[in-house]
DNA sequence: CCGGTTTAGTGAACCGGTTTATCGCGCAGT
DNA sequence: ACTGCGCGATAAACCGGTTCACTAAACCGG
């Protein structure tokens, strides 16, 4: 039994009841202060009565501000979701959002485009994660003319940004290995939102896998043709990922995973095998996302803020909101830094050394 | 370096450069075979100069509808990031909607406020997530009229709903620790999004802990005033609760925890404690969310289609969109199932008892 | 009693689209 | 020559609010 949901009261309704004009009910509920008291109240307990609220989707066409920002991601939401580093990120935007009145909403691809769903968006404003320079519709994106901050973006200048010192990251975390001992390392790429093109990578990912290679070439480390394998940034991505590299004859006494998800399937897979984490295999992720703490064994991962990044991104993105246009765009590079826990240690063959002592 | 925001093109002005009317600027792009090919040819090339596009918010209002639908939490977003069972369900809802062309916006209190958030959302209908019956706005909120169906909350007859059984889920988990031989077990509980009234459970986590007490009971357990403690829905929090049970001096051999989040704080607070799981203390979780597979041990723990969840609920909601009022608004409860993976054993006492055999 | 300022409230324009009813026109049929 | 029809396009109403400019009445001191 549905009652039949009678047509919504407007704003008309209201003001003919209450025997005053549309202005003065639009009065009542934003400025009273115009009204008489007790014509204020008058009207606003019609309203009440007839179960009057203003339509949101009126009131943001005169108002012209919807109070709502967006989250624009170039992935399908339910990819999103499957990596919890988007949970934390987003706890992050909405700390802010939410406080400052903004409500949230998300954006991903409508129907294979980007450039259509943020078209539909009824937003103020779009932090834009992940987004690529090299995304095909980049251009219809620019286009929008929306106030848009970029996380985790090859910054261009008209938009603020905020990132993270991938490259650096990454290199701490090669180094921590090479000083180990370790000289065969498995790296786990993670898959961007749409297949990088070859030999050009120039996204967060490509800059990790920069850094990686840094350290490891300046070490003497040659990296072979199966380095580096790719998966979803998910838990099962990484244990998958792993689990294949074993079977192509993969045997790293180390990995470097570009995110905590990829990380920790990759510990899940190396249980599997019987691998005892950190003695037989050491593991390094990235992100310092709180899932890491709660790991068996703890993880060694690069730290980026991740909340602190989205909270950033968000203040960045009200802040142009209420600025005069014409004001500089910021772009904030936040630090990163190596929080080593149990997942690494020496490789296996150095273990034996120790046990067995040497000659200095 | 801010290029100045130009006013915005809007329909008027396409319509005026290319010498037609508003009305033929809409059919162009709406219903293009009401107009001379030519002629849609000429106004689309003309917006496209101008970089006209719709403005998403008119749209909205004269079409009456918005093509979006609200994921609705009692709790702030922060607090809802925070927990890996949302970020699943979301996985869910966000891939109907997303494959049916809606768009998702996050419906949380504003300045304190679920009716105020509510109303100043656009959208064509709400999926609400423990949404209790006992929230204080619980009125104002069912006034918005809208469509709505509720997730994990006592239904109500007149919205669509889809929950679990979670009584029967507790009642398996319990019972599976009782069959091993425990005795002491506690239950960390997680903090719905208000307090729920003492003695009064109705809510998700009401129904849980009845199933577990039943059991309890039945088994002739006792549930003292330490049985259950109580904790965010997160990993810190189940961390955080077991170290202060612990500390206060109790020592179960067994934990229900109400979500694998807290499970696995719960896990790691063992580890710090230097207990073994299962050995010296068994513990099972709620949800089976996928981050249960890669803990360690795997979490033993009551499953329940998270994602599927959503996934019902965003398509009861759109059918609800789609139907005629009047329309009979289905109820759906899905299964729950134990899933043992190894996180629960027999208690110790009972493990010594195995190897110093006894006489059977 | 008068001119000027407040106070309380109103009418109409506006936000930017969609859609319905209508209209002018060229053409085929009778 | 007249009618009817279909095509292409349009004018105007509508969606449901906010706000600007204005007015009528009440209030004020001199």
């Amino acid at each position: 039994m549905q009652e039949p949901r009678p047509r919504r009261p407007r704003i008309a309704d209201v003001a003919q009841v209450a025997g005053v004009s549309k202005a003065s009910v639009s009065f009542a509920f934003n400025s009273p202060e115009r009204l008489k008291p007790e014509t204020a109240d008058r009207i606003r307990s019609v309203a009440a009565e007839l179960g009057y609220r203003p339509h949101p989707v009126a009131r943001m066409l005169s108002e012209r501000r919807t109070m709502t920002i967006g989250v624009l991601t170039p992935q399908s939401l339910s990819q999103v979701f499957a990596n919890p580093f988007f949970a934390y990120f987003a706890e992050g935007v909405s700390a802010v959002t939410e406080e400052r009145g903004y409500g949230l909403l998300l954006i991903s691809p409508l129907r294979g485009s980007l450039a259509r769903a943020l078209d539909r968006a009824t937003v103020d404003g779009v932090v834009a994660l992940g987004l690529d320079e090299t995304h095909p519709e980049i251009e219809a994106i620019r286009h929008a003319n929306l106030p848009m901050v970029l996380v985790d973006a090859p910054a261009w200048p008209e938009h603020a940004a905020v990132e993270v010192d991938d490259e650096a990251g990454a290199r701490a975390a090669a180094q921590h290995l090479v000083d180990l001992g370790h000289r065969d390392i498995l790296i786990v790429a993670v898959e961007g939102p749409v297949a990088e093109p070859e030999g050009q990578h120039d996204g967060v990912m490509g800059r990790r896998l920069r850094g990686y290679e840094a350290v490891l070439e300046a070490a003497g480390i040659a990296l072979g043709p199966d380095a580096v394998v790719v998966a979803p940034a998910t838990f099962e991505g990484g244990e998958a990922a792993f689990l294949r590299a074993w079977e192509d004859g993969r045997r790293p006494t180390a990995v470097l995973a570009m995110s905590d998800a990829v990380a920790i399937g990759v510990l899940q897979a190396s249980r599997h095998l019987r691998l005892r984490v950190p003695q037989d295999l050491s593991v390094v992720g990235f992100d310092d996302l709180p899932v890491g703490r709660f790991s068996d064994p703890p993880l060694t991962t690069v730290h980026q803020p991740v909340r602190r990044k989205g909270e950033e991104a968000a203040r960045l993105l009200l802040e142009e909101l209420a600025a005069k246009p014409g004001a500089a765009a910021p772009h904030r590079v936040l630090k990163t830094r190596l929080v080593v826990r149990r997942s690494t240690a020496a490789p296996p063959s150095v273990v034996v050394d120790e046990e067995a002592p040497l000659p200095q």
